[in-house]
DNA sequence: TGTACAATGTAGCCTAGGCTACACATTGTG
DNA sequence: CACAATGTGTAGCCTAGGCTACATTGTACA
């Protein structure tokens, strides 16, 4: 702005965190955020699937709270990665590899939520903030939610 | 798929959420995730004019780990809407709003850093997972947080 | 058995946020 | 003062994930 502009080299400065790190940072939370779709997707899908019988287009689009032209579109997705398998007007199948994703994400959703209880939130608002948090929680958080659900309980 | 549909009226099972229940909550996840980038550029604006006097595209881009014309397409959309000011090849400026803001996010990045630190997590795995975490918890659960990293710290 | 209606598929549009390549401005230095 | 290096702007491309509108298929029931 006002002042000549200093070399790039590095700050002139204090408490930043390193460049590098901090970049790093916002990169792993792009990547998680790449498969966040998909593990809702699988999860809600298996959901179905056990409680229904089976999963259909219609049902994702409006559980999801999106459209059916939404769904179908995010399914080709999935289907080219190999979670999902599909043919015309028949209900979706997950391969083994979506439903392993989706027994992962059911249980990291089912963690998070048990331990926002543990800490006092209402189920309700637990069941919300975990849909988003769950894909933000490395494993050692995870782990260390589980510790402390069952110390917090008592 | 094998059996005839049946109406679409409602299940026929147990334990599934409600359905408007369950798709508000993803929308609510959705809704969180339009405020993300804007949250994390003007928290990071925020610390470089706080630490070097001023924020640069350059410099943000190295932050974010994204390229200097990600940086400008974005800082296009937050001059829209109010959150930061601009003027060609000057440094980058928040308005009122912005900076109130970055004060937010900045607030509670410190409070999920904090909390996961009483929880037992490394620094740095904390700092990480803050990162995404900040933008999908609620209020109520913001301060179960705050609560909580009193009591875990004795 | 026809046919209306529900479900599915698809085309085309939009925004956000990535990228590279290239153009232009500013600035420090020889 | 010129000019190379650094920083900034922008065009054009891409993917993801939203939408509506319309076409097609499958199913239930009159
Ligand atoms: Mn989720
Ligand atoms: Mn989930
Ligand atoms: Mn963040
Ligand atoms: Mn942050």
């Amino acid at each position: 702005m006002s002042s000549p502009k200093s070399a790039t080299v590095e700050p002139v400065n204090p408490d930043l965190a390193p460049i590098e790190q901090q970049a790093a940072g916002f990169e792993a939370v792009r990547e998680a955020r790449r498969s966040e779709t998909a593990e809702d997707y699988v999860e809600l899908i298996d959901d179905l699937i056990k409680a229904m019988g089976e999963a259909r287009v219609v049902d994702v689009a409006a559980r999801m709270g999106v459209s059916h032209a939404t769904v179908n579109r995010i399914l080709a997705r999935l289907s080219k990665e190999g979670l999902v398998n599909t043919q015309p007007y028949r209900s979706i199948f997950l391969t083994e590899a979506g439903a392993d994703l989706a027994q992962q994400s059911r249980e990291r959703h089912r963690i998070v939520v048990e331990f926002l209880c543990a800490l006092g939130i209402d189920e309700a608002t637990a069941e919300r903030d975990a849909e988003g948090i769950e894909h933000y929680v490395s494993t050692e958080t995870i782990e260390a939610f589980q510790t402390w659900t069952g110390k917090l309980a008592k």
